[in-house]
RNA sequence: GUGGCCAUCGUUCAAUGGUUAGGACCGCGGUUUGUGGAGCCGCAGAUGAGGGUUCAAUUCCCUCUGGCCACCCCA
């Protein structure tokens, strides 16, 4: 065993789990494409001031979990690994004044996020999400597009169970009433919380809401609801989504107490939840709108909504429910020969085979022809080309068992062309 | 960041305070001279790292590393 083994967090992937994880990005990048949303790949670092100024100093992500860049030479700025993927792809959209194009402008990545955390089934420090921004559209209709695209994403690799818990937050306007109403409904226990949630009910006492303190999650049941208190505009908002939604064919279920934990969420707020999963693994993705975000980044104002997705807890779940896709490798030829030796006419018939437009590898041993008819078997090979003694070549078909005489190259070539091409609908 | 469980060939399981740590699967090779999947035979391959206790440690203790579970957070 080599010395060094991967670092904590970090794995990784390779056969079947590499197969799997192309497999859903590939279905990912194909639905976004689909419902015209443009590709956009990020640097993989950013000015540390965008994560921290976007997501929020105080949160987890930036205050704990941000893999921050040693600076070196003549770096002007501190740069960081992206934790997330909203933040880079609003700053592209007003760096290359994205504006000026027809709204929303939809843009989508699946990439690799850094966040340093503890590690755990579902949850790494290195991980891929499936991303979608639809930017510069304030109204309700877009909502529910972004919405319907994840769920739809979902149903289509196999999760058609998925649950979209879905909530309104609220928006700058409404957001202090509620708080309040908040605090004075969670005063009366204040002093059987705990110190986590004492501090969070000064500062943030919609994190209450999920708390898992028995004291806290006991008189959260009773609390107020943030419907309740929406401003006209944004209860307005929140009912045509939650219909438009039903129209749509998507099926949510109300979840007053969702509070995401990006603090640059407004108004809609939704998760993708596995139903009866425990922890971390059933939260397959969530997304919201953020129409402060521009600003808060030194920005005009600019509406946007977005989701992310793990496409690692894709996989898991898949994983766990026997439901991951077999991806069948194309119909491959293999070249043998009788002389054991003969590895390079072998390699040079298999790169010919290749021009010639088939799957091909060749035995690049020297073992006996039994031997490599039989590495080509549990290669997976269709069919064998066996390079004769005298030249010519012979056919043989490993899944019949069959084989033809010996021929000039050029008509066992073709033949062999032949059933490499029909061996794909098998 | 808190608490807990765990760590033996690539994989999956054994065993032990004391000779060469064992099996299965996988891999490689052989099975009498040019034809595959079975059988048989053989080969290779591990106690995560570093300390300590001991005459002796893979086994007991500590630290580190890594995995997993709950919390936290979130994807």
């Amino acid at each position: 065993m080599s010395a060094f083994q991967s670092p904590r967090g970090l794995r990784d992937l390779y056969g079947e789990a590499a197969a799997a994880h192309a497999w859903a990005a590939e279905r990912a990048w194909s639905a976004a494409l689909a419902a015209g949303y443009g590709r956009i790949d990020l640097p993989i670092a950013e000015e540390s001031a965008l994560f921290e100024r976007a997501i929020g100093g105080t949160s987890d992500v930036v205050a704990k979990e941000l893999y921050r860049l040693e600076p070196r030479g003549d770096d002007a700025v501190r740069l960081a690994l992206r934790p997330e993927a909203t933040a880079g792809i609003l700053r592209a959209y007003l760096q290359h004044g994205m504006r000026s194009q027809p709204q929303p402008v939809r843009l989508a990545t699946v990439t690799q996020l850094f966040r340093y955390d503890r590690p755990q089934k579902g949850r790494y420090r290195q991980f891929t999400q499936f991303d979608i921004e639809a930017i510069g559209e304030a109204g309700p209709g877009i909502d529910i597009e972004v919405v319907e695209l994840g769920a739809a994403y979902l149903r289509d690799v196999g999760l058609a169970d998925v649950e979209v818990h879905l909530n309104s937050v609220g928006c700058p306007g409404c957001r202090p009433a509620y708080a309040a109403a908040l605090q004075a409904h969670f005063a009366p226990v204040a002093d059987r919380l705990g110190p986590v949630d004492r501090t969070r009910l000064a500062e943030n006492p919609m994190r209450l809401l999920d708390s898992k303190d028995p004291t806290a999650a006991e008189r959260a049941a009773s609390a107020p609801i943030l419907s309740a208190h929406l401003c006209a505009p944004c209860a307005a908002h929140a009912a045509a989504v939650e219909a438009g939604l039903a129209a749509a064919g998507v099926r949510s279920v109300a979840a007053p107490r969702l509070v995401r934990g990006l603090d640059y969420y407004t108004r809609t707020a939704w998760e993708y939840l596995l139903p009866g999963e425990q922890g971390q693994q059933g939260a397959l993705g969530g997304g919201g709108r953020y129409d402060g975000l521009a600003e808060l980044i030194g920005g005009a104002a600019t509406p946007a909504i977005g989701f992310a997705i793990g496409i690692d807890r894709v996989v898991l779940a898949l994983e766990e429910r026997g439901k991951l896709p077999s991806t069948p490798a194309p119909a491959a030829l293999y070249v043998a020969s009788i002389d054991p030796d003969a590895a390079p006419a072998r390699v040079a018939l298999a790169s010919r085979l290749r021009t010639a437009g088939a799957s091909a590898r060749a035995d690049t041993g020297s073992r006996k022809i039994g031997k490599q008819l039989e590495a080509a078997v549990r290669d997976g090979a269709i069919a064998a080309i066996i390079i004769e003694p005298d030249g010519q070549l012979s056919l043989r078909d490993l899944v019949a068992g069959t084989q033809a005489d010996p021929g000039p190259s050029a008509a066992v070539i073709a033949a062999a062309l032949e059933l490499a091409k029909g061996g794909d609908d098998r």
